[in-house]
DNA sequence: CGAATAGTGTCTGTAAGACAGTATCTG
DNA sequence: CAGATACTGTCTTACAGACACTATTCG
C-alpha cells in the first residue's frame, strides 16, 4: 500500500506523491493509412516485457514543468522531438499501478511517419490503434482517449497536417484528413476550409506531380507548427 | 528551491512531488447574468489574504484519485457538491509557486446560483470572471482557460443546463445559453438543437407561467447529470 | 377582451455537396 | 495526342435564421 511521504524540501507535513509523464506518440502508417501509436517494451517490473507507452518520472530538479518532462522523456525513450505536443489529461489513483497510488500527466504528439523511420530507435514499436491488446496499467484507456481527441479535433483544425511531411499538396493533405476522420471529404469544401483556416503557406513555383498535372505544394505556416488553427463556426451556427 | 523527495513507500530512488487539486467553481449571477467564479481568502502564506481558487493537497492515503481529492476539497472548502465535475488540465512547474516546484490538477464545476446561496459558507466569494484582479499563483490563467472551455463547449452541448435549477422552461434555458455564450440565439434553432441532443425530460402536465401562457417544464435527464450530451455535427458537415 | 408569453409554420438567403467541365502536366 | 491528375464553375438541395402567426393563460 502507498503511504504518504513527507517532502524534505517544501517543509514538513506536505504529502508527496510519485508523479510521471506518459506520451502518446501517434502517426499514420504509410501503407494502410491507419493511426498507430508508439510503444516500448518494458524493461522492469511491473509488467516487464509488455509493450507500453513511453513514460518516466518527473524530476523537479531538472524539468521546468511537466511538459518539459514529457519532451525529455519522449526524446530519451524514442529519439523523437515533436513540435506539436498537447496535454491530454492526468490519470491518477490507487488502482492504476500495482505498486500503489500514482499520478501521470499524459501528453500526445503527432509526427509524420518519416520522422519515426529516421529518428526512432529500433525498440520503438508502431502498433495500429485498432490492434492493441494486453496493454499494462490504464494505457489502453489513455490511448483510446488520445485517439478520440485527435479524431474529433481533426474535423475543425489543422491537427492532421502534423502527420504530413514538411511539404505536401492539397490532395495529399486531404487524404490524410480522410484517413484520420475515417470518411471521404468533399474536395471543394475541403479546400474552402483550408483557405478559411489560413494556416498554409503556398510554396511559390513549387509543384509536385503524381502522374498528371503537377499540384501546388504547401507547407504549414510557422505559427501553426506547435499550435492549431481552428475553424471558426461562430456560435450562431453551432446553436 | 525544491529538491527531490524520496518516497518512503514506493521504494527508494523514486522522485516525489507535492501535488494539489484546485477547483474552478462557476455559476451565473442571477441579476447580471454574468459568469462568476468561487474564490476563498487565503489564510496562510504565501499570498495570505488574497482571494484564490479553493484547493488542497492530494492525500494518497485518503483520496482514491485526483478527482476524489477535488470533490473532497470542494466540499470541505465551500460546502458544495457538484454533480458535474470535469478535469480542466494540469498546471505544473517551478515558477508557479514561490515555494518551488508544484503540480496542480485542476477541475471545474458548474452549479446553479441557488446551490451556492444555500450551501456555500460565508467565506465563499463569487466574483465575476470579467472583474478578476490580483489573483495569486497562475490562478488567473487557470480561470481564463476554464471560462474559455465552458464558453466553447456550451455551443454544442448540454453544459449550460448545469447552471439552471433542477426544473426549467426552454425560455429560461435559452436565456442561460445566451448569457454563457454571450450572444442571442434563434428560438427555433435552439429548440431544434435541444430536441436533437435528446437530453431533457418533459415533466408531463407541469407548466410554469411568467405572466403569459404557461410553458412546459423540463429537467435534465439523469444520464446527463454528470456528463454531457453533445451535438453530432457528423464529420461531413465539419470539414 | 387585452396583454403577455409559449410554441410553430412559412419564407428566404446562404452554404454545402455532387457533378462535370476546364487546365496543365507526362509519356 | 492520350491519359492522368489539378483545379474551378455551376446547379441542386438542405438547413439556419428572420418573421409572423396561432395558442394559451392571467388580470
Amino acid at each position: 500500500m502507498s503511504t504518504p511521504v513527507t517532502s524534505a524540501s517544501a517543509g514538513a507535513g506536505f504529502p508527496a506523491i510519485v508523479a510521471t509523464v506518459d506520451v502518446v506518440l501517434l502517426t499514420l502508417l504509410p501503407d494502410s493509412r491507419e493511426l498507430a501509436v508508439a510503444l516500448l517494451k518494458r524493461e522492469r517490473e511491473p509488467f516487464a516485457g509488455l509493450l507500453a507507452l513511453p513514460g518516466g518520472f518527473i524530476h523537479a530538479q531538472d524539468d521546468l514543468d511537466a511538459r518539459d518532462a514529457a519532451e525529455r522523456t519522449l526524446l530519451e525513450k524514442t529519439g523523437i522531438r515533436s513540435p506539436y505536443l498537447e496535454q491530454l489529461g492526468t490519470w491518477s489513483g490507487v488502482n492504476r499501478d500495482p505498486r500503489g497510488w500514482s499520478l501521470s500527466v499524459v501528453y500526445f504528439a503527432l509526427v509524420p511517419h518519416e520522422v519515426i523511420a529516421q529518428h526512432a530507435g529500433g525498440d520503438v514499436h508502431m502498433v495500429s490503434v485498432d490492434r492493441l491488446r494486453g496493454l499494462p496499467f490504464d494505457h489502453a484507456a489513455i490511448i483510446e482517449q488520445a485517439v478520440a481527441r485527435v479524431r474529433s479535433k481533426s474535423a475543425y483544425s489543422t491537427l492532421p497536417a502534423h502527420f504530413c511531411g514538411e511539404d505536401f499538396t492539397l490532395a495529399q493533405l486531404q487524404a490524410v484528413y480522410e484517413a484520420v476522420i475515417g470518411e471521404p471529404l468533399n474536395k471543394v469544401t475541403f479546400r474552402a476550409r483550408m483557405a478559411e483556416m489560413d494556416a498554409l503557406d503556398e510554396l511559390e513555383g513549387v509543384k509536385r506531380s503524381d502522374g498528371g498535372r503537377p499540384a501546388q505544394v504547401y507547407r504549414l505556416k510557422k505559427t501553426f507548427r506547435d499550435r492549431l488553427s481552428l475553424i471558426d463556426r461562430g456560435m450562431g451556427r453551432a446553436l
